[in-house]
DNA sequence: GAAGCGTGGTC
DNA sequence: TGACCAAGCTT
């Protein structure tokens, strides 16, 4: 790791401050310099539920998911009693769901030791789902206590103010270190969201503001006249396409669907039965051989639907269930609870096209 | 430590 | 319109 830079720090702390205080969003989980300074304490059950659901997430997404889970569950005790398939029924459609499961576990574990959050890092970091970021954010947003926040945000920013040559993958120790270096021990929970907003609104990926920046002044990507440059991205690896048949079948106004195991993609989730996903396309003669039922099955709608990792293209057939027919596992589900159920996006557009 | 893990908006 | 992007964590 090179040496700390010879960084205005001071000036960094104020400039930007004050611009927050100007210029910061008022977002609902949020509580801003004036009131914080006025003595209104955050809930940190709220913050962590905002943090949780704002990994790798847009604020515009994660908000009505944010909104109806205090809804209903206003406490870290009724979420901890809350039934694991009602909560992941509420997460569908956010994504990422070892999240969803993460998020009763969590709660489970902070009720069960009282419902009080803990303050000290170490202790943030053993809870699941909470990680090196999201323990920052608790306390600095929740306790106002010394923390600094390192998301992809303040990633950006600061490989811009410093011209950080590498891909974050590899200069991450540097960036850390940097943050925490600036990063404002007076003012704890006003500037971890300075930060971020100054990211997230003036230091964007795109056409940066570098007029409006309150960093402008000291930034090396600035100077040369390219921020955009930065962060210098990593070679990105092709993701496999791949091909599937989904099996929708109806019995009246009900369809068959069964739960996915409980790691790994859309784990815990619903979905309708389909073929292995695989990046050879399925011959009619295959898919009819691993169909779950023997019958004439009518071709539907063709899902496209892109994952991190890998795309899918899932063709689905529809059959109405024979007479007497039951499946093996899961069961039979009303059509008209599509959006109540614990529906991934890709299943709900199935379950969907498939009608 | 590299890979796995969703989704919807934007240009 | 396909590539890129968004407040990361776990194994």
């Amino acid at each position: 790791m090179k040496p700390v830079r010879d960084l205005p720090i001071e000036k960094l702390r104020h400039s930007l401050l004050d611009w927050y205080d100007a210029e910061g969003r008022d977002l609902p989980w949020r509580i801003r310099p004036e009131a914080r300074a006025a003595g209104q304490i955050a809930d940190p059950y709220a913050v962590w539920l905002s943090e949780i659901m704002l990994q790798q997430t847009t604020v515009p997404h994660a908000t009505p998911y944010y909104f109806k889970f205090l809804d209903r569950w206003p406490s870290v005790h009724d979420l901890a009693a809350a039934d694991e398939d009602e909560v992941l029924a509420a997460w569908a459609g956010l994504g990422y769901y070892a999240r969803a499961r993460n998020l009763i576990a969590c709660a489970r574990a902070v009720s069960a030791a009282g419902g009080v959050f803990p303050e000290a890092e170490k202790d943030l970091l053993a809870l699941p789902g909470i990680g090196a970021y999201t323990a920052a954010a608790i306390r600095a947003a929740a306790f106002d206590l010394p923390a600094s926040v390192v998301d992809g945000n303040v990633e950006r920013v600061i490989t811009r103010l410093c011209t950080i040559p590498e891909p974050v993958k590899t200069s991450k120790p540097e960036i850390r270190q940097i943050a925490a270096e600036i990063a404002d021990p007076g003012r704890p929970g006003d500037y971890a969201q300075a930060i971020m907003d100054l990211g997230a609104t003036v230091c964007t990926p795109r056409k940066p503001d570098c007029a409006g920046c309150p960093w402008s002044f000291a930034c090396a990507a600035r100077a040369e006249g390219h921020p955009e440059a930065y962060p210098v991205k990593a070679p990105k690896v092709a993701k496999p396409h791949k091909h599937a048949v989904g099996f929708a079948v109806f019995r009246g106004e009900t369809i068959w669907l069964r739960k996915r195991p409980s790691r790994g993609l859309l784990g815990g989730m619903l979905e309708v039965p389909s073929t292995e996903w695989r990046t050879e396309k399925w011959s009619l003669t295959r898919a009819r051989a691993a169909a779950p039922l023997d019958v004439q099955w009518a071709k539907r709608a063709i899902i496209s639907h892109v994952f991190t990792h890998f795309s899918l293209e899932m063709a689905m057939w529809r059959a109405e269930a024979p007479t007497g027919w039951e499946p093996d596992e899961g069961g039979w589900h009303a059509l008209g609870d599509v959006d109540q159920l614990a529906l991934p996006s890709l299943m709900k557009k199935a379950v969907l096209g498939a009608l």
